[in-house]
DNA sequence: TGCGGTAAAACTGTCGACAGTCGGCAATCG
DNA sequence: CGATTGCCGACTGTCGACAGTTTTACCGCA
């Protein structure tokens, strides 16, 4: 039941509207070309993407599972506004999850779930190098997705990826104070580690000091950001 | 079989016709109106409902990212099936988010919280001597769901309600191997005690053993309905 | 000039319809 | 007699349209 086999590959796979837009709107609101806050017309949208309001409407409900809209009845979609207290819960939830998952890893750490993980980090050493802000916090989250994946409890990850969908709502706020590349490196390294010894409590460790970094990163980005999105 | 009552308009004539499908479909997927792995036509759904197919698929979808439903590209919409696998993995999620729970209630145990917990769980004690399986399992759930929620992330007290839907996916499975009244009782009462203590190896103790021994009547409950609803 | 009320515009919620696709059944062929 | 192929029915994906509601713009009045 591994999942880490080659992912079903569909010769033709391009033809489900819903999915598209909601890859769109993802993109856009990741992208803040839509801003927190914002209301989306089901109607313009429609229009801008050649489409009828149906998919977009599923799409949208779609989005909303995941955290990223919002929905007021008779009123639409509007893009989820994090504010500070909620952001403090995403990554308070985030290490109550990779607590859990890289305990479990360690319990059952095979060679291969090391060799990705120390692939993935030297990926993520590179991009880290790179200017491209998104690509490096996207491949942060990609070596995190391949803990909790290795950790081998698919509804643990599922839960994880629900959660970093919001965290994307904020990427932007992220780029801009993220950490310098060499503590990336050396932050990663200390979590390989931590699971090359087993030790519960140096994973415990390891993680918590982790998150508590990348937190204290974001919170201070919103902190910066004073944002008064208010609503009603 | 299950809408032998599909009259002109059984109950709908209000506003938010997505939400009352939604909750019909839940209620009739919970008490097993539609069986696992069955297959539900939307023509037919509109039909008994007495609406229009948009409203129903967009349920369908908010039901599926609740785990309740999966849909297959051009076939439509079907019943969850849980095996035993990913019913281990929510119980070990579950054990994930309720360990976290538990530490965050104890660092900040006001009065209140302690006696709504205490209160909730005489309301569990009634309903454990009751007959009314259903009614013992939404105490309980109810229960636990106090503690997610004086423990002060509502984002976690999220992840939680997602993660009951599923649990509520087999609860006739666990209605059938529910722990005896007294010992529901008591093993409640011991988290109350961990709780008072303020000793977090105490809660851990507690909780661990507590999702434990949930986890070990469910899964029983699932070896001994060997169904295999595999799907392709 | 500022404010309240009314009317128009825009939008969402919902509906019925059409087209492409999938699964099952039957006729055909080896 | 079994396997294959073509056909038919049913269903999903998508669309345009209508009705009720919310927002906005405008106009009269103080």
């Amino acid at each position: 039941m591994a999942l880490s086999t080659a992912a079903p590959r569909p010769f033709i796979q391009q033809q489900n509207l819903v999915e598209q837009v909601a890859d769109y709107l993802t993109q856009a609101i990741i992208q803040q070309h839509f801003l927190p806050g914002e209301r989306l017309s089901e109607v313009q949208l429609s229009r801008d993407l050649g489409v009828s309001r149906a998919p977009v409407r599923e799409a949208a409900r779609l989005l909303e599972s995941r955290g990223l809209l919002i929905s007021k009845p008779r009123r639409g979609f509007f893009v989820r506004a994090l504010n500070a207290v909620e952001l403090e819960d995403v990554f308070d939830l985030r290490l109550c999850l990779e607590r859990h998952a890289i305990h479990r890893l360690a319990e059952r750490y095979t060679p291969e779930a090391q060799c990705a993980l120390k692939q993935q980090v030297e990926v993520l050493c590179e991009a880290a190098a790179s200017n491209d802000g998104t690509r490096r916090i996207e491949e942060d989250l990609q070596f995190h997705r391949l803990m909790l994946h290795y950790a081998g409890n698919e509804r643990l990850l599922r839960a994880f990826d629900d959660l970093t969908h919001e965290l994307r709502l904020c990427i932007t706020l992220i780029t801009k104070t993220h950490e310098a590349p060499d503590t990336i490196a050396t932050s990663h390294y200390k979590l390989l580690d931590a699971l090359d010894s087993g030790s519960p409590a140096e994973c415990r460790e390891a993680i918590d000091y982790h998150i508590g970094v990348a937190r204290k990163f974001v919170v201070k980005g919103v902190g910066e950001t004073v944002d008064s999105s208010d609503e009603g």
